[in-house]
RNA sequence: GGGUGGUUAGCUCAGUUGGGAGAGCGACGGCCUUACAAGCCGUAGGUCACAGGUUCGACCCCUGUACCACCCA
């Protein structure tokens, strides 16, 4: 083995063999285990975010495998409508081509040509990170299988009048000329303008004062509306204005959606250009009047000298305009939500279109009630009041997209426009007994990839097929998200897959935080702070970082600022640390919390703990190939006290890593591994081991006894460890097992198909751990004086053990070897009682007193400089255990354990103070 | 404006029936000791955001305030 960990050396090597071998293949035995993989965008590649969630549904699924579940980990894409068109228009223009000189047909061949080629980038960093879902079940959400699932859903979903066609407000991207979902609009403060006109009163006897952000929107207005309680207007309610610039008269209306303290407390109504104006025209029933065109520029409706503006253009010209008529009052800077397309960047335009609608309120009752029932439970329980909050306030989810790449809507139309749905053309026309020469045209729009992503658990498996698949793994155990997509996703998936399948997608929804950088900023292009998983697992020098990080920006202007902050950071770029580095530490940070900061120290000290597993693990080989083990049966071995202790020790790490990963609490899990580990299994038992490995005075019962224990603990060890390090744990594991296992058996295996350890309490040992314990504090005690002292490790001393009880007679003569040898000590003698003592350094472990001679080693003055630290400390303890003790009400009214306790405590400590103020005295009269 | 989460060591974070404040990194001192210098040994460092309340006892429960973050309007 080399002597230091190398990653690289073994990761992909491991991960071909696994994939070859077909072992992330459902057993078909155990109970059935499912996890649906969030099909992550196929023209995306690797973030943060997406390895955080990777790497914990990969622990989740090699837990479970390993405990013998029929386990399937349901991998795919999402063909991502906006996104994909885009990548493949934008390498058209390249050459000179829009999408429209292709035509419809030719265009989705391209894409599919695209899809081909590059698609499976994603799913290619998906190995890296030692993901293992069933690939050979991969689907995509335009396949042909799926296509039929969401035509059927579509259908089924028409037939039962829950979707209809109709006309309302939507996000309009004016660039890409479609619909898009509130997901996609990112609205975030941007400096604008406050805007006063005046509207004057038809009857010439005043005008009400309006304000707006947004003034090309006034050509549409069809009222204003006032608070009905603010005193100021109240006498004009109903009254009639001139709207300026036009010839139309609007009402004067009063609704309390209005607040008196916005602007004047007067707001303009446009309905047909703003949310909150369309739902007070429904309440109001006033006229909606449409003034832009696709491209968000003025229409038809408004009077000819705006015809054919552009929205910003028509806003800088209905200012001046108003302001030569006098009408305007006055203009204030004002920061405001500005909504924008977060594929195109434009101002998103709310836009009255024809669209398809699924009435999501009439799904919702029953989403609701899944989780009111428990039928679904979220994990941490908190979300649940956001996904309520949602649900109870739903709104008709518009699902059609005006893109040709996507599910085209299965509607057909005749010259009347009247509407048929169906599973093709000849399917409409034999259901609705439509003639052969009427001629019928299919929708040219696509559904939104949600609404194909929301049958995603069950169609992935054969729906509407009935598969055997559907049965046996369908509903899914766990789902594993982001908050973020609570609404857009998850909610939907429970409305849609209750209504198909009459059953629930998941049982448990466990809700991650989002991956930040150290600071706690969102990572971002445009901030310069991303880091891609890969590179922390390869590795990057800084100038490649630096390249990365800068290349196309949105504003080039940032670069300079990234550069400089990129090169302070990361002044020797990312060091390769590794896939099972990476994943412990995406594991020691999925607590509860939201967010995620995902510090690059930490993943160093992780690579370092990969590093000291390897190396434990030489030491292990180094001392059993070759040796009689006490492996076989028929071979005799004895357990050493430290032996039972690291059994006992591995048991309760057992309990802790699966409590932490039943409760989806892999930050406690991977901590107890990492623990055991370092500090029980490294610190303190292989060191235990050495002094009775290397003496030949040990008989070989005990020997092999360790040998025994060294190798058949560390094989447990990297079986617990699996579902989190896969990588290092199968490279061990396979040299380790050589040692252990009978050579005539069968070779082709992996830790991957081993049992997930199981802890036993009979192995739990009380007399072990106290007797290690105790051996520890001695040597600890021991150390202390050495580190304060300043006396080298490499000096033997010797060490007197005063005013020793039986039992510490007992330990000290059947533990004398572990002592001399892990304190480096050159004897280690109890003291007679009443004897003569030296001169000594002390250091007590309870009522024991560790006394080291000081002559020739320790000076007065330091020591007694010690004694006064450690005398400060416990007098300290002792004031706060006797203030307690003193008030009679805690004695009265704590349980009687509590006060015997602290009564115990206070005994001891002041036994200690008593013993170290007199070794004070003793030091001090020399 | 409504809601949610957060505030613990210099940094990143644990702390689950209220009863002795922890880890990693960083800092300081000492060590190349036959697995590991990506290491070993030792040390220092915290009014648990603030103010009240409940309690014999509060990082923990309740109320309020401040600041940060996110969601919704």
């Amino acid at each position: 083995m080399d002597k230091t960990y190398q990653p690289q050396d073994i990761e992909t090597h491991w991960y071909k063999t696994w994939e070859a071998s077909g072992y992330f293949k459902p057993s078909g035995k155990g109970e059935p285990y499912c996890i649906m993989i969030p099909p992550p965008n196929v023209t995306g590649s690797l973030h943060m975010g997406h390895g955080f969630q990777e790497a914990i549904m990969d622990a989740l699924v090699r837990y479970h495998r390993m405990k013998g579940d029929n386990t399937l980990w349901q991998v795919g894409t999402d063909h991502a409508g906006i996104a994909t068109q885009m990548v493949v228009e934008r390498q058209l223009e390249a050459e000179g081509i829009s999408r429209h000189d292709l035509g419809r047909a030719k265009f989705i061949d391209k894409v599919w040509a695209w899809k081909e080629q590059s698609g499976g980038a994603i799913t290619q960093q998906l190995r890296r990170l030692g993901a293992s879902p069933d690939w050979s079940r991969e689907r995509f959400t335009m396949d042909d299988g799926f296509y039929t699932a969401v035509q059927e859903a579509f259908i089924q979903l028409y037939e039962d009048d829950l979707i209809y066609r109709g006309k309302r407000l939507v996000n309009w991207d004016p660039q890409l000329h479609t619909a898009i979902s509130d997901l996609e609009v990112i609205s975030e403060e941007e400096q604008g303008h406050l805007w006063h006109f005046r509207y004057p009163l038809s009857d010439g006897t005043g005008y009400l004062t309006v304000a707006t952000t947004r003034p090309e929107t006034m050509l549409g207005d069809t009222a204003v509306a006032v608070n009905p309680d603010d005193k100021r207007y109240r006498h004009l309610i109903g009254q009639i204005l001139s709207l300026p610039l036009t010839d139309r008269e609007i009402p004067i209306i009063a609704d309390d959606y209005v607040d008196m303290e916005f602007g004047t407390g007067c707001v303009k109504i446009t309905p047909a250009h703003d949310f909150n104006d369309y739902a007070m025209g429904q309440r109001h029933d006033l006229a909606m009047i449409n003034i832009l065109d696709r491209d968000a520029k003025l229409n038809g409706q408004v009077p000819p000298g705006y015809r054919g503006m552009d929205r910003f253009a028509a806003r800088n010209q209905i200012v001046t305009d108003l302001d030569q008529l006098g009408l305007l009052d006055k203009v204030e800077k004002h920061t405001l939500k500005v909504p924008r397309g977060d594929r195109s960047g434009v101002v998103i335009e709310p836009w009255l279109t024809d669209q398809w609608y699924v009435d999501a309120k009439s799904l919702s009752a029953d989403a609701v009630n899944a989780v009111n029932n428990g039928d679904i439970k979220f994990v941490p329980q908190q979300y649940e009041n956001m996904y309520f909050s949602w649900m109870n306030d739903i709104q008709d989810w518009c699902i059609s997209r005006q893109l040709w790449w996507g599910h085209r809507i299965p509607a057909w139309y005749d010259d009347r426009g009247q509407v048929y749905v169906g599973r093709n053309e000849a399917d409409v026309r034999a259901k609705h007994d439509i003639a052969a020469d009427t001629l019928l045209q299919q929708d040219e729009d696509v559904l939104d990839t949600w609404f194909s992503s929301g049958l995603w658990t069950f169609g992935t498996l054969g729906w509407p097929e009935d598969t055997p698949e559907l049965s046996t793994f369908h509903p899914s155990n766990v789902l594993v998200t982001g908050f973020d997509i609570i609404f857009f996703w998850v909610a939907r998936m429970i409305m849609l897959t209750l209504y198909f399948r009459k059953e629930v997608p998941f049982n448990t929804v466990y809700v991650h935080g989002l991956v930040r950088d150290s600071h706690g900023q969102k990572m971002s292009k445009s901030k310069g702070n991303v880091l891609d998983p890969i590179d922390l697992i390869d590795g990057i020098d800084v100038e490649a970082l630096v390249k990365k990080r800068t290349a196309g920006l949105m504003n080039p202007k940032d670069a300079k600022k990234i550069i400089k902050q990129t090169r302070k950071e990361f002044p020797d770029g990312l060091e390769a640390y590794g896939t099972d580095a990476l994943r412990f530490t995406y594991y020691s940070l999925a607590s509860t919390g939201r967010d995620i900061n995902f510090d690059v120290g930490r993943i160093e000290g992780f690579r370092n703990f990969c590093n000291k597993i390897w190396n434990a693990s030489r030491y292990v080989l180094m001392n059993t190939e070759g040796y009689d083990c006490g492996q076989q049966n028929d071979s005799k071995h004895e357990l050493s006290l430290a032996d039972q202790w690291i059994v006992s020790r591995l048991q309760a790490a057992e309990q802790a890593v699966i409590d932490g990963i039943e409760s989806f609490r892999l930050d406690l899990a991977s901590q107890a591994l990492y623990d055991f580990v370092w500090s029980d299994y490294c610190d303190w038992y292989l060191e235990l081991s050495k002094p009775l490995l290397w003496d030949d005075q040990t008989s070989t019962m005990l020997q092999a006894g360790t040998r025994h224990t060294l190798i058949h603990v560390l094989e447990t060890t990297l079986r617990l460890a699996h579902p989190l390090i896969p990588f290092i744990s199968e490279e061990i594991w396979q040299r380790i097992s050589a040692v252990i296992d009978d050579p005539s058996q069968d070779k082709d295996k992996s830790i991957m198909l081993e049992a997930f350890p199981v802890p036993d309490i009979a192995k739990h040992n009380e007399h072990a751990t106290k007797s290690i314990e105790w051996i520890k504090s001695i040597i600890i005690a021991v150390r202390n004086i050495r580190g304060e002292m300043n006396i080298s490790p490499g000096k033997t001393i010797p060490v007197l053990l005063n005013n020793c009880s039986a039992a510490d007679l007992a330990l000290l003569d059947e533990n004398t070897v572990y002592l001399t040898k892990l304190a480096n000590l050159a004897s280690i003698t109890p003291c007679l009682p009443n004897a003569e003592l030296p001169a000594c350094a002390t250091a007590l472990v309870g009522e024991l007193e560790v006394l080291v001679p000081m002559a020739g080693l320790i000076d007065k003055d330091e020591e007694l400089q010690r004694l006064d630290k450690a005398l400060g400390k416990l007098t300290q303890e002792l004031q706060r255990l006797s203030n307690k003790l003193n008030n009679d009400k805690f004695v009265a009214n704590a349980p009687q354990e509590v006060v015997e306790k602290e009564q115990q405590k206070f005994d001891d400590v002041g036994l200690s103070v008593g013993k170290l103020e007199a070794q004070k005295l003793r030091i001090a009269a020399l």
